[in-house]
DNA sequence: TAGATACCTTATAG
DNA sequence: ACTATAAGGTATC
């Protein structure tokens, strides 16, 4: 298979992007650094690294291969990877705009500042569900081997420039794991969870898609159908794949920040908490800084 | 309905 | 070396 090569001209797109801060972030767990150093070095070097994952276009399985110099982003794919790019990494958001719906207090200001030009992501459905399921109890890091233990484990191979590469799992494929397979790759307790909630989409039963439409609360709950999703991981998934960005995932490092910056919005449970919190955040895009100030303080 | 507890595994701190 | 602790929580009682 052929490798075609081209390049994104960030000019062309609102505000700043970087590349490292967006998929190094722990929103997303399905890139990979072709250097092997994902997480070592957070903005100390390496920002011009390649990353790479395997995307679907038109249904068929694609290595996408991308690195930041300047105010280029380049480019090595089996297809036209610019398209792909531009939504996952979602290069169309108005950075400078969304920023000013941020409250201006110190923290929020120091994590804008401290990760400016970093984008959510926008990962397909599935695969963000999976991961999050992951995310229970564990660090960033070992949440990222996981993700490319179930791809070795269950994922379909794709061939590009030499090498082998390794889809994520279909819901269909992650269906005929065991238990005892998956916890042999590590998962724990989580094992259950994620084969549970395989076969609830390879089945029919549900799909996270189905969330999409309702209303930010509704959505929430939609999700928490799936086995090991209560509200923190559907937020993660409403955020990262569904295009809540009002949503704000109340995990271990945002329940610290309330408590030390904004105790007025600690209203006891997770649902009035999070309607606070979104409120002090600035709404509509309160996910934004959610996402900055996690990564800023972790 | 709100609150307590078990749950896998591993990296890190002491 | 060895143990305690905590890691982007959830299900169950």
């Amino acid at each position: 298979m052929s490798v075609e090569r081209g390049a994104v001209a960030l000019a062309e797109f609102p505000g700043p992007f970087d590349l490292q801060s967006t998929v190094e972030s722990g929103q997303s767990y399905l890139w990979d650094r072709a250097d092997g150093r994902m997480y070592e070095a957070s903005g100390a070097f390496g920002g011009d690294a390649w990353y790479e994952t395997v995307v679907r276009v038109e249904g068929e399985p694609a290595v996408v291969r991308v690195r930041q110099v300047d105010d280029r982003l380049e480019w090595e794919s089996s297809a036209d990877a610019a398209p792909v790019l531009r939504e996952r990494l979602r290069l169309d958001d108005d950075l400078p705009a969304i920023r000013r719906t941020a409250p201006d207090d110190d923290v929020v200001e120091s994590a804008f500042d401290a990760y400016w030009g970093m984008r959510l992501v926008d990962d397909p459905a599935f695969p963000s569900l999976i991961s999050f399921i992951c995310s229970a109890q564990m660090r960033v890091a070992r949440i990222h081997g996981m993700q490319r233990e179930l791809e070795r484990a269950f994922g379909s191979t794709v061939e590009f420039d030499g090498r082998t590469y390794h889809a994520f799992p279909t819901a269909e494929q992650l269906a005929e794991a065991t238990e005892a397979e998956l916890r042999d790759l590590g998962l724990g307790y989580r094992a259950p969870y994620v084969r549970d909630t395989a076969r609830m989409v390879a089945d029919g039963e549900a799909r996270p898609e189905e969330a999409v439409g309702l209303d930010y609360e509704d959505a929430r709950e939609s999700l928490t159908r799936f086995v090991g999703v209560g509200d923190k991981v559907a937020d993660c998934v409403l955020l990262f794949a569904l295009d809540y960005l009002e949503a704000v995932p109340l995990d271990t490092w945002i329940r610290t920040t309330i408590e030390e910056y904004y105790p007025d919005c600690d209203r006891g449970n997770y649902a009035d908490t999070s309607r606070a919190i979104r409120a002090a955040f600035g709404g509509e895009y309160a996910g934004y800084t959610q996402t900055y100030v996690f990564h800023y303080l972790r």
